[in-house]
DNA sequence: AGCACGCCGACT
DNA sequence: GTCGGCGTGCTC
């Protein structure tokens, strides 16, 4: 459904009032009259600053105009105009006003997302000129007698001539600093290079010649090529090492070529400094990134970066797909089954699926990439709406690892790792190699299992009788925390269920493994990576830079699971996959396989053949069986069926309506009448579930509840919302509790 | 969501 | 006698 466009010049003016788009949750646009100096039509997709409530002042877009009402009320008058030329372009502003009606959610707040904070609060469109430092005569007069230190070494840098911030950023640690320094004795100036071409920018290296492409990424590229020009969506399906960044780059460099900007959208973990680093020097242009590393600041430059057309690739995570896009040529998407294109909050967004509707508005490619594509891309390949392109090779002579099944029931196990996986281990570091245990869930703490009849405990305060709320171990193994409410009893001395003595601490968290594989292996080094170990950015690559190649085992979580080449890893050891094999949530098989094959795929990217170790309660389970004979696309056959027989996307799509109160009724009171408010705007087409409980409350003390709504084609499931949402907006519970609306969820629990 | 106005409990 | 609880109403 192309966005309509709507912002044609007006003919003529009859005096006409500018219609405003604010971040406020409220359904509606509000108008103001024109400020006393305006002429001319509505600057629309310009800020404003306009009055707004009893006191206050809001920063909005303008999105259109009105007619002055002729009944003689009072419009406010906007208080400033502040952009000299529209912020919001034509096909951005149309694409954001689709994302608003497919969210439901109001134009302001789906702007005010799209903007990065210091637009989003009024200040003007940064700079974006590049700059460059240079050693003044007093700076060349001094290097000779500066102390070592950062400060001489950016002067010596410069003393062969001046070097633009980009190149600095990318050579020299920490030299901002140093620069600051200089400055402030005089040593050093910045100065903007005036008016160079943007991308051909000193100090960026010349493209670099990448390696020949085998048949199959042939095939991909020339199909990208093909597109170009207008939209299409094609879905690069390829197994782990077959080379899919080496397609993009290709791809990117012909959208250069022709003088077009590309985006390319990666999760949250894959925008390391290797993936930029790989792309800036095969590119031969600025490479702009964007994530939530950067300052605000930043992040505004880059945003007027793209608006001006100077920034020509952009790498960047979720928000990304937000960057104005004047010349846009394609758009990738990057692992694109991966869940953190999905916003949880605000407006909830799909990355991937807000591209997909840009490409088409802006006429671009749009080529999603991944190793274990969601059922979605893949049941729209099958459908022919996505081409289709595969590439089945590993590149060199890497070679898939093997994958062996470990069962551990009624094994003895230390911190949740069997003795035949430690005796695995062993082997591998005595033969001189590298391992990784992987363990498929966050957390800090091991779940209390009786190992004689599966008895868990959990918590009486959040559990529902559909689905219980593990506690975990705390307390040097004596006392039980509910990790969602804060609740805490001691751990009790004999099973509640069977009477068994064989209470034990299960799934223990990467402290505990790692704790327990620096026992029993005190020679190597055990190196855990999680986010606590690696709050910064850059840490993880230091740390595993730092593990070098000598024998030793790295432990951690989905950090580890991607994007990070560790060439001397011959054993991976997977712990932890069964809650994922019997979670309520419809997704976690397909959830469970994509990890599995990911970090599969760290063992033996060298020449030396990798092996993965699963170790379950469940060695008969389909979905590991399929996937161990059939891999991903047998797994993602036999799960694309049972979402046809369920009813489940990509068969049918959903929508979650979540309410959260202190008292559970009143959430359930709110979502009984908005079940009753769209079964009778839906008039039978839309399935409705629920108020269901919903398993966990965010906080201590907080209840929450959902209401689930599927329909087979989406049209019927917008109208009833559309329909429906205004008078649930009304209802009295409405203001009690903190309600929210999601269309396609990702999470369902 | 904010932020007002508006009627009922424990404090200088 | 006031400061302040959060109920409901509005925001061009």
């Amino acid at each position: 459904m192309p966005p309509a466009r709507d912002d044609a010049p007006s003919t003529a003016h009859p005096p006409a009032a500018w219609q405003v788009a604010l971040p406020v949750p409220l359904a509606r646009l509000f108008d103001y009259c024109p400020p006393a100096d305006a002429r001319g039509p509505a600057p629309v997709g310009s800020r404003v600053r306009v009055p707004f409530g009893a006191s206050g002042e809001r920063i909005g877009v303008v999105v259109g105009s009105a007619p002055i009402p002729a009944d003689g009320t009072a419009l406010k008058p906007v208080s400033a105009l502040l952009d000299d030329a529209p912020l919001l372009h034509g096909e951005l502003l149309d694409s954001l006003r689709w994302l608003a009606r497919y969210t439901h959610a109001p134009l302001g707040e789906v702007l005010a997302t799209a903007l990065p904070g210091p637009l989003r609060h009024g200040e003007p469109l940064p700079d974006t000129r590049t700059w460059a430092w240079r050693l003044t005569e007093a700076g060349a007069t001094a290097l000779d007698g500066m102390r070592a230190g950062r400060p001489r070494q950016l002067a010596q840098a410069l003393h062969a001539g001046s070097l633009d911030e980009a190149v600095l950023d990318a050579v020299h640690d920490g030299w901002r600093a140093a620069a600051r320094s200089l400055h402030g004795r005089g040593l050093v100036e910045r100065f903007a290079l005036d008016d160079c071409a943007p991308h051909t920018a000193t100090g960026t290296p010349p493209a670099a010649p990448g390696p020949t492409p085998n048949d199959e990424q042939q095939v991909a590229i020339d199909a990208i090529r093909g597109a170009a020009g207008g939209f299409a969506a094609l879905l690069l399906d390829g197994v782990t090492g077959s080379g899919k960044t080496e397609v993009y780059l290709q791809a990117i460099a012909d959208c250069l070529a022709r003088g077009k900007q590309a985006l390319v959208l990666v999760p949250e973990i894959g925008l390391t400094p290797q993936t930029l680093a790989r792309f800036r020097a095969r590119l031969g242009v600025p490479v702009h990134a964007l994530h939530s590393g950067l300052s605000d600041g930043e992040r505004a430059r880059t945003w007027a970066a793209c608006l001006r057309g100077q920034a020509r690739v952009v790498v960047g995570t979720r928000s990304a797909v937000f960057l104005p896009l004047p010349d846009a040529g394609l758009i990738v998407i990057d692992e694109e089954h991966d869940g953190s294109f999905k916003q949880l909050d605000g407006i909830r967004y799909h990355a991937r699926d807000f591209a997909l509707v840009r490409g088409k508005a802006l006429g671009v490619p749009v080529v999603l990439g991944s190793a274990t594509p969601s059922l979605e891309s893949l049941h729209n390949a099958t459908g022919g709406r996505y081409a289709h392109l595969r590439l089945t090779r590993r590149a060199g002579r890497a070679q898939p690892p093997r994958v062996r099944v470990v069962d551990v029931r009624k094994r003895p196990l230390t911190a949740g790792l069997s003795p035949e996986l430690l005796a695995d281990l062993g082997q591998v570091l005595q033969a001189g190699g590298q391992a990784l245990v992987f363990k498929n869930r966050r957390g800090y703490a091991p779940v209390l299992l009786c190992h004689d009849c599966g008895w868990a405990a959990h918590c009486t305060r959040c559990s529902t009788p559909e689905r219980g709320t593990p506690m975990t171990v705390h307390g040097g193994g004596r006392r039980l925390q509910c990790h969602h409410c804060g609740a805490r009893r001691p751990v009790p001395n004999a099973c509640p269920d069977c009477g068994g003595l064989a209470l034990q601490a299960q799934g223990a968290g990467t402290e505990r493994i790692e704790e327990a594989l620096a026992e029993r292996f005190p020679d190597v080094p055990v190196l855990r990576i999680d986010r606590g170990t690696t709050q910064r950015r850059d840490a993880l690559e230091q740390a595993l830079a730092g593990f070098g190649d000598a024998p030793g085992i790295l432990v951690g979580t989905q950090m580890l699971a991607k994007g990070h080449d560790l060439p001397h890893l011959t054993r991976v050891a997977v712990v932890g996959i069964d809650e994922g094999l019997f979670s309520a949530d419809f997704r976690a098989p397909e959830k469970l396989a994509q990890l599995l094959i990911q970090v599969a795929g760290r063992a033996g990217r060298a020449e030396k053949p990798g092996e993965v170790l699963l170790q379950t309660h469940h060695p008969e389970h389909p979905l590991l069986a399929t996937l161990l004979s059939g891999g991903y696309a047998a797994f993602a056959a036999e799960e694309m069926e049972q979402r046809e027989a369920a009813g489940f996307p990509p068969f049918a799509h959903l929508a979650l309506m979540r309410a959260e109160a202190k008292q559970l009724d009143i959430a359930h009171a709110f979502l009984r009448a908005s079940r009753e408010a769209l079964a009778d705007a839906a008039a039978g087409a839309v399935e409705l579930s629920g108020p269901l409980p919903a398993p966990m409350p965010r906080r201590a003390g907080y209840q929450r509840a959902q209401l689930l709504l599927s329909c087979p084609t989406r049209g019927p499931l917008h109208a009833a919302l559309d329909t429906a949402l205004p008078a649930i907006h009304a209802l009295p519970d409405a203001r009690r509790v903190r309600w929210s609306l999601d269309v396609d969820p990702v999470d369902l629990y």
